[in-house]
DNA sequence: GCAATACTGAAGTGACCACTTCACTAATGT
DNA sequence: ACATTAGTGAAGTGGTCACTTCAGTATTGC
């Protein structure tokens, strides 16, 4: 499956940027609409809203307006992209090393 | 601690370039040196060992240059790092559904 | 010693990114 | 109906980023 695979860079850019983590730590209380999320910020709500798009573009946030307000809560498809993505390296690591100490205790018992 | 809170960010920013998501996944099958490292990419040395300076700086890689050649190997900090923050924001999301959980329940028990 | 190898440093370029301003639409409170 | 609130769209700007070229320095093989 490529989708994965397309989408992790995108996870990996939008937490990059530390106001989107701030919106992320903030949303991680509980759902809040744009402008409640904007008002801690001393940036525009338009830098804020572009913020929410790259958020919502990867999967980390969820985001319905209902009315004239868009209310934002966290998704958890980001989050599981990017958990994949460091299991597999994680895994692949460790196998690396579980035939390293092979090696090793072959050589060793000779 | 706040060195913690520092390096996050730059975590995420490194693997945010595909390229360098390339070289980690190339690492994690062993250690290379520089100029193997760089052969499959179609640019310059020069800019994988951009690359692999950013890589180091988020502590994601460690290098080592005996003779003239540098040696790469993946490293454990910059990984932990990432960890730690998806876990923390996972268990506050969590802690929050528990709560909401707890609340459905009281209202329905009536 | 000399040539090839393996990088390193500095400076430049074009693209992208975060952020702004301004103008606009749509829903809501009174 | 009218003012306020909540957000959207487009266009511009300054700064950062990936990448290049070119010139230079150690190290190694012959």
């Amino acid at each position: 499956m490529p989708s994965t695979k397309v989408k992790v860079g995108r996870v990996f850019h939008a937490l990059g940027d530390p106001t989107r983590r701030a919106i992320v730590e903030k949303l991680s209380a509980g759902p809040l609409s744009v402008s409640r999320l904007a008002t801690p910020f001393d940036i525009t709500l338009t830098a804020v809203a572009q913020h929410l798009q790259v958020l919502e573009e990867s999967g980390l946030v969820h985001t319905e307006k209902v009315g004239r307000v868009r209310t934002c809560r966290l998704e958890t498809a980001g989050f599981s992209i990017l958990e994949q993505w460091i299991g597999d390296r994680r895994s692949m690591w460790e196998r690396r090393l579980d035939r390293l100490g092979d090696l090793l205790a072959e050589s060793g018992e000779e």
